[in-house]
DNA sequence: GCGATTTTGTTTTACATCGAACAGTTCTGC
DNA sequence: GCAGAACTGTTCGATGTAAAACAAAATCGC
């Protein structure tokens, strides 16, 4: 009777279901994309609007700076600041103190882009954490926060 | 004086700093690249763990099922699966109860590949998690499945 | 039974991401 | 000062991933 239970629930990962490496994976991919494709019609603001908000927070930042505050290598932001910059939302200016490097900053449009965006973004994350008391969700932040700083 | 103070930390977020979406999806990417690049000498199945952790657990599934347990689309999967074959790791056998679908299987070799790596994602777990107490790490597993729960 | 709908695995095509190599600039040690 | 090392942004080639369209098979409604 092999491949014949067809029970809803998703199947879980055997011995890897356990544990936080499993876990962290599948619930960032969740939440991602289902944030993404809830805003299909505002371009390509939503996939980086943890980038944007980095921006938002450090304006003028080097490229590099930013990009490693996002866990992303440089060659793969180049591509990505050209595309917000066609679209209208961030500036690159050239330094004045060293001329190798571009501040990254925020446009006006931007500015206000990202506004909206990051109250998308508080729906969304009531959303995910429904049912959840605040102490656990404060457990959570920790958790994260804890993960990323032994990573780093 | 604007980017000048090179502090060796990260850059934070701003506003996105204290949501569980920034940090999910950064510690995420942290995790997984770290794991992926500590094992570079074992081919593509340390980034396909889950995945085949999955499959280990639930010997002659669909395709389809494996898929959607680990949220990839079936087109994605198919080319996943031709690399872990080629690869000696898993193989497809037509199911006899419908013709349409492939049962997706350990082969001997891809057990014990699977069991070896399974043991080096629990030391990499206690990586990840050193310092935190046994409480912050059941309710960082609990945060994390009813995110999981919540966005399914 | 039988046509319409759904499901499964696949191909195709477009796009996103990454590592390596590169030129211009700054920093370091002397 | 100056040569070598390190850093910044970029390009290029390779790989990974995803959406849409498709054929074969099963299921549903009647």
């Amino acid at each position: 009777m092999a491949g014949r239970d067809d029970t809803q629930t998703r199947l879980d990962a055997g011995e890897a279901e356990d544990t936080i490496g499993y876990k962290l994976r599948l619930a960032q991919i969740l939440a991602f994309r289902g944030f993404e494709q809830r805003l299909t019609d505002h371009g390509r603001a939503p996939r980086y609007l943890g980038l944007l908000s980095v921006i938002r927070a450090h304006p003028g930042k080097p490229q590099s700076r930013i990009a490693e505050a996002v866990a992303l290598p440089r060659s793969s932001f180049v591509t990505i600041l050209d595309q917000l910059s066609a679209d209208g939302l961030i500036e690159r200016r050239p330094s004045t103190f060293d001329r190798r490097v571009n501040g990254i900053w925020l446009t006006p449009e931007g500015e206000t882009v990202v506004a909206g965006l990051m109250q998308e973004a508080q729906r969304y994350e009531a959303e995910m954490t429904r049912g959840m008391s605040a102490e656990d969700i404060a457990c959570g932040l920790r958790v994260l926060q804890k993960l990323i700083d032994n990573l780093s």
